[in-house]
DNA sequence: TGTACATCAGTGAACGCGCGTTCACTGATGTAC
DNA sequence: TGTACATCAGTGAACGCGCGTTCACTGATGTAC
């Protein structure tokens, strides 16, 4: 009898969760050769050298152990992102910026089929369930983190400016705000929101092909649009720079 | 005997035309119900009361019927663009721009699967063929056109700038600029790449559905964000505003 | 205008393949006394 | 420490389905003389 609690568990509890890893890992490689669509229990199980029902004490469907990659995907991305972040030092919020947005793409190209999975076309008639909401926002918390940090640093303009975000969206930038930014105000989310698009569409266009034959390769655009979007956003210059 | 080069062809060749339409309308519906993967040849047949071997006398494979399905969408997405940009009066570079915007983004609601066909994730096993590349560069065409018509308007700053692009950035941006917009500087180009992976980025993220629980719906974001890239590209305000 | 031939659209059967999921089962591992 | 029982992993066969593509064929449409 083990200690309740140990790390240790029993052998087939140790032999379940190493098989576990083992699937997804197989379905993984099959997510780069197939996509999403492609990924098929049968063939995940033939690699393995398991019969295709075994899989069944594993993941309950198909789906659900796409889920499981889903989650895993938005996992690995936002703890890239997060990883990026706290390298520099905690002031250096225009070099936070960068380090996350140099992540992200890195990750993304390293990792093109999960990055598919999660930010390119949904996979038709799979519904992602409530459980993949959580890790789905774990890469724009760093943002909202290097938002909140920079605070004390941006220049206080009380008042209305132009280029104010009209009411809707200064609504909806409130409630972003208290979710993952607290005290950040509408302007700066909503700046924040546009640069987080241009990033992701910008990402996507070069992993997708969309930049083959004009600016491939991306590395000097990329890294461009990363310090006019940190201006844009009125991100502070940093020690580093 | 017809005279020849007439638009009544035989009645051989007009039911050819016509069925190769249906054939390409039953296969966009199928699209937007499983997706680029699922689109079946023989799924396409049953619907259209054929059997699956008579497609092969239209489309030599499953493949070309994508590749016919891909050009389409890119042909309408331009064409959309084209449409909306030579709305306002030509002088109005902004009304032109924020129209040719908006139609985007309306197209590709109205048309999430094949909007997904061309921008979203690549099909897996799937490569493009030559001739999509022309229809590809429509609609980025439009932009080019917007930004040579605004060269005359914009300020002539010679010399360099801060935040001038990068050496590789700036000569890349110099190609773009023969193919798509002769005449206008790189730097201006390079802030247009900004906005038009912005504007695609934002278009994404709507239909794919990450503003979910942020900024959804997503009209008052799209609008502010298609003026403040505007701004940022340096397009004239313009009579109408 | 009429006939002989060539072209083409569509049929139906077949090939060879893959898939997700269920189910009754064997045998190993873990647990309670 | 030893035995009886419960739990669980993995098997192998089966169900019912779908797919892309080929091929020899029938019969209608078009064309040349």
């Amino acid at each position: 009898m083990t200690a309740p609690g140990s790390t240790t568990r029993t052998a087939r509890e140790r032999a379940r969760a190493e098989l576990t890893r083992e699937i997804k890992e197989e379905a993984r490689r099959q997510l780069a050769a197939h996509g999403a669509q492609g990924l098929s229990l049968r063939a995940v199980a033939r690699e393995l050298g398991m019969v295709s029902s075994a899989l069944y004490r594993y993941f309950p469907s198909r789906d659900d152990l796409l889920t499981a990659l889903i989650i895993d995907a938005y996992d690995a991305l936002g703890q890239a992102a997060e990883l990026a972040s706290a390298g520099p030092p905690s002031s250096d919020i225009r070099g936070r910026w960068r380090a996350t947005c140099h992540a992200l793409r890195t990750w993304a190209a390293a990792n093109p089929h999960e990055y598919a999975l999660i930010y390119g076309s949904p996979v038709p008639g799979y519904r992602a369930p409530q459980a993949t909401v959580a890790p789905a926002t774990r890469a724009v918390r760093v943002l909202g983190g290097l938002l909140a940090d920079a605070l004390p640093e941006v220049p206080d303009v009380s008042g209305s400016q132009p280029c104010d975000p009209p009411p809707e969206l200064a609504e909806q930038s409130l409630l972003v705000a208290d979710a993952i930014a607290p005290g950040v105000p509408p302007a700066m989310i909503a700046r924040a929101l546009i640069a987080w698009t241009q990033l992701f569409g910008m990402i996507s266009f070069e992993l997708f092909g969309q930049f083959v034959g004009s600016v491939d390769p991306a590395d000097s655009f990329f890294g461009y649009a990363v310090e006019r979007m940190a201006d844009y956003i009125g991100l502070p210059a940093g020690d580093a720079a």
